[in-house]
Parts: structure tokens; sequence; C-alpha cells
DNA sequence: TGAACAAACTAACACTTGTTAGTTTGTGTA
DNA sequence: TACACAAACTAACAAGTGTTAGTTTGTTCA
């Protein structure tokens, strides 16, 4: 039963925007026609357009963080939680897809948040080496090099919230399960 | 003997600005600053913001159609060709990184040569997808998803304007060679 | 020496930007 | 009926935007 305030559904439309064109090409202006109203109505909802910038990214980089977390105290093969890794990516792109465009492209025009965002991004990566490295030293991955592993794999996962949007027919356990194949097994026969 | 323009050097520091904040956060008094000169200077020797952005990346857009139109009309097994297209990558990226986050990030701010990008962008798709799909015709790639396949491939391929940067260590070769090697065979033992 | 030219300058323009202040409108509740 | 409140409005602002016009400066070379 949960009340969508107006606050968020201008939060939403942004981000929708912000996808669209990016942070800086977005005036609140356009947000406010977006939304129906004029540009001085949005200030009786929300206190800048910095703000709303803020809501949208925080957000998403803590769900990332939280994720990660849980995979990192938990108990399994490294495989078992790369796989996990790449199911809370395709999760938070297929409900978020304009938040992480955001996320991926607007993060520098954080002001006040972009040291804590820094923080977030830092421990996420580090937290996914260890996964990569953890795994060469029990030889249940390749012996190559761990950072261009990392960088691969999360290259094609930041980039999920593009794909997505255009390909509503695969479901999201089939898009895990495809991607996990193709990043851990590999496209040879 | 080449000699650099005062044009060229002027879009060479737009692209490492529009790299950092992005086309519509760089202001024409940014970018002047940025050369040590006034903002009404620039346009001695430029028409117009859109045209910078537009000489950075339609330059771009064009060298990976005409290495893509190569490799597909070469004579060589499909993962020949995927390790081609790697190659290709590689060798744009480390040349110019910021022009490709140029082409990443702000394609959609082209105005009148929008169209000219999106069809060179298509047909660059077009091609990567079939030779995928070749590759599985002739069972030398497994059968799955082959858009899941470029998908994961292309991320990876377009997001080296970020890495390549922090790694200067690795050179070109070692970078393609152990991109390949995990695109294609994955990362399981 | 003097013409040609590249490359900088100052000053200004019309417009757009995010934001504030104060006011009006409609709806639900005491 | 009267009040409170959410949510819209008009009007305006100071600062910043891309760009133009006209001018000055210094170097090259016939």
């Amino acid at each position: 039963m949960k009340k969508v305030t107006r606050k968020e559904e201008i939060i939403k439309t942004a981000a929708k925007l912000f996808k669209e064109k990016g942070y800086s090409a977005v005036t609140m202006r356009d947000l406010a026609s977006a939304m129906g109203i004029k540009a001085a109505s949005l200030y009786n909802h929300i206190n800048s357009k910095q703000d709303i910038l803020k809501a949208i990214i925080i957000e998403v980089a803590e769900d990332f963080t939280h994720g990660m977390r849980a995979i990192i105290a938990s108990e399994q093969s490294n495989i078992s939680k790369l796989k996990k890794v790449v199911e809370l990516h395709v999760s938070i792109s297929s409900n978020n897809t304009n938040g992480i465009a955001a996320l991926n492209n607007d993060w520098m025009h954080l002001e006040d948040q972009l040291e804590y965002y820094l923080k977030l991004r830092n421990e996420y990566e580090a937290n996914f080496l260890s996964i990569i490295e953890q795994g060469i030293s029990a030889n249940e991955i390749k012996n190559s090099n761990p950072e261009i592993i990392m960088f691969s794999m999360l290259s094609t996962l930041r980039s999920l919230y593009l794909w997505i949007p255009k390909k509503d027919t695969l479901n999201s356990n089939e898009l895990a399960n495809g991607l996990s194949e193709i990043l851990i097994e590999g496209i040879n026969i």
C-alpha cells in the first residue's frame, strides 16, 4: 500500500530524462514540462537539481553495495559468488535502468556526495576483485590477469541498462543464466 | 612532418574536457581557459561548439566502420575475425580515449550528424552480429544467444577507454591477447 | 619597408539557467 | 463553515550561455 509521493514522481521522471540527455543537458524547465507543470512548482517538492541527482545515484549505489556485501559474507564457491554478482546486476538493472544510467554517466556531477559515492564504488570493485583472486587461488578460475577479468565482467554488467529495455522478451532468469554462461565459460566450443 | 593546427589543438583539448564532464557541462569559456585564451578567440578557428563535437565523434565512428569493413571482407575463420575486432578496439581506444568517451556518452547531442552516426553504428553492430552468427553456423562458436554474445563483447570493448588510461603498464598486444582469451575461452578451468 | 595573415583581444548581444518570493486554487477534515 | 495543506501558479532575479563584430598584435616574406 505504498503511496507514491509527488517528490518520487519527479525523481523518477528526472531519471528518465537524465538517461536520454544526461544530467547537464536537462533543464528544470524540461523536467517541469515532462511533469506537466511550471519549473518553479518543482521546488514545492524538491530542494534543488543537485538533490535529485544525489537521490537517484546514491540509492542505486547503496543497492549494489549491500548486495555485494551479502555475497562476500556468504559461504559458497567463488564461481557461485560470481554468478550471484551477475544476478545482482541483472536484478537491479531490470528494476531501474534510468537510475543506473545516471550512476554510470553523471556521477561526476555529484558535488557534496562525490566522495561518498567513490568510496562505495571502490569498495565494490575491491570486493569484486577479491572474489576473482580467491577463485584463482582455489583453482576455480583460470590464472589470467584478475583485473582484466574484472574489467571485462564489470563492463558488461554496467552496460545492462542499455540493453535490457531493448530485450524485454527475455526474462531476468534467462538473461542472468545466459550471461553467466558466456562470461564464465566463454563462447568457443 | 604533420603540422598540428590550432584548430586541431582546440578539438583535442575539447575532447579531454568532454571526457571529464560531458559535452553539455563544458562551456566555451572552460575550453578557452584550458587553451589559455578567451572564449571569443576560439571562433577564429572553429565554427561552433557543435562542430567540435561532430569532428570528434564522426572521426572515431568512421575509424570503426572502416576497420570493421576490412575484417568482414577478409578471408579467415570467424573466431579469427572476432580476435581482429578486439584488436581494432584496443588499437583505436589506445590512441584516442577521449574521442571514444565522446562517442559513447555524447552522441545524442549530435544534431545534423545524428542520423549519419546512427547509420554507421547500426552497420557496425549488424556486421559484428553476422560474424557471431556465421561462427555459430560453422560450429566455431557455441550455440548461445548471439545477441547476448555480441552485447557482452561489445560492452567490454566500448568500455576500454575508461580502463586503458589506468593501466598504461600493459601494452596493446598483451591487452588484446588477454581480452581475446577471456572473451572467447571464458574464465573457468 | 610594408602587405598579408594568423591569432589573440574587448565589448556586447540575446537568450537560457537554477532558483526565490509571494500568491492562488482546490480538497479533505475539525 | 472554517481551516489546514498540498500543489500549482506568476513574476522576477542574477549569473551564465554560445556567439558576433570589430580591433589589436606580432610574425613572415616579397
